[in-house]
RNA sequence: CGGGGCGUAGCGCAGACCGGAAGCGCGCACGGUUCGGGUCCGUGAGGUCGGAGGUUCAAAUCCUCUCGCCCCGACCA
C-alpha cells in the first residue's frame, strides 16, 4: 500500500474528546472515525488490525473444534419473548426494538443465545451429535446508557461469540477449560496480558463464568486479587474472609440516646465501640419497587451484585427515605428489631459478634447489646459482603489487592437456561428428551484492539505486536526530489511485496520528520528507510518500532534482517 | 437516567462578561525553497458560528426551547 493513496489521514493534534491513550491514538493514527456516540467506522488501518485479530480468533476457535457460522443481527422479537429476555428488566432498553413494515416486532441482536438455541433445536436431535461448538464474528447492537473511551465501550461492536452444546453438565465442565485455555492463547497471541477472574453471570444467567480482564487504569471493573494464592475475582463476586466479631457474655438489650449519629463512624466514636460491634442497615428497592433490607456488620460493606443475585432480581437501587419510612424504619436509625413485614437479608457476619449496636427505628436512639437471634430475626443469611483492598483472602488469608480492569472476554457455563426456555432438546441414550446443556464464550474485537493499544504504546504512538500489526513493514523514502532515491525506494517496495511482505510505503513528498513521526504514530513493527545515505552504502536502514537504535543492513541481507525483527516479537515471517 | 462540561473552517482553539466587518495555529490547494525527526517564504480556497424561536436599528455574543458530543456515576464484550 502506498501511503499517498491510503484512505484516512493521520492527525497531529489530539482530538479534544479523547482521553484514553488508545482512543487518542486510534483517532490520530487513522484507525477509526466516529459517526455517533458509541458508533464508529473503521478506516483501512484499523480494519486491517481487526482482520488480524479475527484471524487469531478463528484459528483458536477452530483449534478447539469450533465451526464458524453466521447469524442475523435483525431478529424477530418472538425469540426474545421465548427466552424471557424481551420483557425482563435485565437487558431492558439496551435491546433495540422496532417493527418491520408488516408491523412485526423485531429486535437488534445484542448477543445471539436466542438465535443459536433456535438453530440448535432445529439441527440437534441426538446425543450422538454432541458435544458441538459453533461460533461467529458478528455485529452486536446494545443501546448502552453510556458509551466511553473510544472503542472501549460502544453501542455497535463486533464480537466473536461461541456457543457449545452438551448432553450433560459434566461434559460442559470438561469442555469449558478448553475454551478457557484457548482464550488464554488468544490474548497471549494478541500481545495482551489478560487476567482470568471469577465473575458474575449478569443478564446472561448460568452457573459459572470467568472474565478475561486486561489490567488498566482505564478499566471499568474492580478486580480483587490475592498475591499469595492467586485468587482473582471481579469485585462484584469476590469472596473475603470476614474478621471475627467481638466476643463476650450477652448483656441485656438496652436503648441509648444517640442524637445526630447516623453513620457507623460517628456511632462507634460516640459509644466507644469498634465498627465490628455495630450493625449496618442498608435499604434497596427492586425494579418492582419492593423494599429489601440488607443488614451487615458495621466494619463491612454490602455488595449489591451478591445481594441482587440472592434476592433474584436483575438490579437493585438505593431505596428512598420515603420507602424506608413506609415500612416503619428510620433512615440512620434502622434495624430489624421491632420491624414486621420487611424482607431482611443479612450478611453471615452478623452471626459473629455479641452485644451489637443497632438502630432503634426511633430518631436519635440506638439499641446496644443486641444479639442475634435472641433480639431479632432475619429472613435470609448469606454472604453479601463486598471484598475490598486490604481485606483477607477467603482461601489463604493473604491480603487482598484491588486493581482496575477492562473486560476483554467472558466465558459462561449457561446450563439449560435457554434450551429449557426455548425447548431445545435432544434424545439421550435412553431415548429421553433432555434440554441441551450450553456454554457461551465472547470476545469483543474492537475492545480487544483498544486493549492492545493501551498496553502497547509510547509517547510517540502505537507499538503494534507483530501478530496484529496492520502491516509488517513501513518503508520510508527520504529525498523524494531525487529520482534515484524514488527509483530505489520503488524498487525495494516491489521487491518486498513480491517476497510476500505486507508493506506500507510512504512515498509522499514530505520531509523526513513528517514521515518518521507518522511511522511512529502508526506503529508498524519494522521501519525501513531509503535515502541518499543508504544508497551510498548499498544498504537500507532498519529499525524496530520498539527499539531505539537503527541499523544499516546491506541490501542483500535485508529479508533476513526483517525476519529476525518480526520473529523477535513472535510474528510470522513472510511466505 | 442523575451530576458536570462542550458545540465557531478537516483538527486544535480565540472572539462571548461588555451586542457593532468572523479570527489564529495546524492541515488543505498552487508556486517557489529545503531534503535524516512535524523545513521556510508567498498566494489561495474553505465557516448557515449545532438547530429553531425571541429581544434589538444590529446577535457567534443576550433570552427561551431543542439537537448533538464528551466526562463522572448506575449496566456490559
Amino acid at each position: 500500500m502506498r501511503f499517498s493513496a491510503l484512505f484516512g489521514r493521520t492527525q497531529r493534534e489530539v482530538p479534544a474528546d479523547a482521553e484514553l491513550a488508545s482512543h487518542q491514538l486510534s483517532l490520530r493514527a487513522g484507525l477509526i472515525r466516529q459517526l455517533a456516540a458509541g458508533i464508529y467506522s473503521y478506516l483501512p488501518l484499523g480494519w486491517r488490525v481487526l482482520h488480524k485479530i479475527e484471524g487469531i480468533l478463528r484459528e483458536e476457535m477452530d483449534g478447539i473444534g469450533g465451526q464458524e457460522i453466521r447469524m442475523p443481527v435483525v431478529q424477530p422479537a418472538e425469540l426474545w419473548k421465548a427466552s424471557g429476555r424481551y420483557d425482563a428488566p435485565a437487558p431492558g432498553p439496551a435491546l433495540v426494538r422496532f417493527q418491520d413494515r408488516g408491523a412485526h416486532d423485531m429486535v437488534l441482536a445484542m448477543t445471539h443465545e436466542e438465535a443459536v438455541t433456535d438453530l440448535a433445536r432445529q439441527e440437534i436431535r441426538s446425543y450422538r451429535q454432541l458435544p458441538l461448538m459453533v461460533y461467529q464474528i458478528q455485529t452486536k447492537f446494545r443501546d448502552e446508557p453510556r458509551s466511553r473511551g473510544g472503542l472501549i465501550r460502544v453501542r455497535e461492536f463486533t464480537m466473536k461469540d461461541g456457543y457449545s452444546f452438551h448432553a450433560t453438565p459434566e461434559c460442559l465442565d470438561r469442555y469449558y477449560p478448553e475454551v478457557y485455555n484457548a482464550y488464554q492463547r488468544i490474548f497471549a497471541r494478541c500481545g495482551v496480558e489478560a487476567l482470568p477472574v471469577e465473575a458474575d453471570t449478569g443478564m446472561m444467567g448460568g452457573a459459572a463464568s470467568h472474565e478475561f480482564m486486561v489490567v488498566s487504569e482505564a478499566g471499568e471493573d474492580t478486580l480483587i486479587l490475592c498475591p499469595e494464592c492467586r485468587y482473582a475475582a471481579n469485585a462484584e463476586t469476590a469472596e473475603l474472609a470476614k474478621p471475627e466479631g467481638v466476643t463476650g457474655e450477652p448483656l441485656p438489650l438496652e436503648m441509648v440516646p444517640t442524637p445526630q449519629t447516623t453513620t457507623i463512624a460517628a456511632l462507634s466514636e460516640l459509644l466507644g465501640v469498634s465498627p465490628a460491634q455495630t450493625l449496618k442497615a442498608v435499604f434497596y428497592a427492586t425494579p418492582e419497587g419492593k423494599l429489601v433490607f440488607a443488614m451487615i456488620r458495621g466494619d463491612l460493606d454490602v455488595n449489591e451484585v451478591k445481594l441482587a443475585n440472592l434476592v433474584g432480581v436483575a438490579e437493585l437501587r438505593p431505596a428512598t427515605d420515603k420507602e424506608i419510612r413506609a415500612v416503619g424504619a428510620v433512615p440512620g436509625y434502622a434495624s430489624p428489631i421491632g420491624l414486621d413485614g420487611v424482607h431482611v437479608v443479612a450478611d453471615d457476619s452478623i452471626t459473629s459478634g455479641v452485644n451489637m449496636v443497632t438502630g432503634a427505628n426511633k430518631e436519635g436512639y440506638h439499641w446496644i447489646n443486641a444479639n442475634y437471634p435472641r433480639d431479632f430475626c432475619v429472613d435470609q443469611t448469606a454472604d453479601i459482603a463486598l471484598a475490598r483492598e486490604g481485606d483477607r483472602c477467603a482461601h489463604c488469608g493473604g491480603t487482598l489487592q484491588s486493581v482496575r480492569g477492562i473486560e476483554a472476554g467472558h466465558v459462561f457455563k449457561l446450563g439449560t437456561k435457554y434450551s429449557a426456555a426455548m425447548d431445545a432438546t435432544f434424545l439421550d441414550q435412553d431415548g429421553v428428551a433432555k434440554p441441551l446443556v450450553m456454554g457461551c464464550y465472547g470476545i469483543g474485537t474492537g475492545r480487544l484492539l483498544s486493549c492492545i493499544i493501551e498496553q502497547h504504546h509510547d509517547d510517540y504512538g502505537i507499538v503494534w505486536p507483530v501478530s496484529v500489526a496492520p502491516f509488517q513493514v513501513h518503508l520510508v523514502s527520504i529525498g523524494t526530489n531525487r529520482p534515484e532515491i524514488v527509483a530505489a525506494a520503488d524498487a525495494l517496495y516491489a521487491r518486498l511485496k513480491s517476497a510476500g511482505y505486507d508493506v506500507l510505503y510512504d512515498d509522499r513528498e514530505e520531509s523526513a520528520g513528517v514521515k518518521f513521526n507518522d511511522a511512529d504514530l502508526i506503529g508498524i513493527p519494522v521501519r525501513l528507510t531509503v535515502s541518499a545515505k543508504t544508497l551510498a552504502q548499498d544498504s537500507v536502514e532498519i529499525k524496530a518500532r520498539w527499539a531505539r537504535d537503527r541499523e544499516m543492513v546491506p541490501n542483500a541481507d535485508l529479508e533476513g534482517a526483517i525476519d529476525a525483527l518480526l520473529a523477535q516479537k513472535g510474528g510470522l515471517a513472510a511466505g
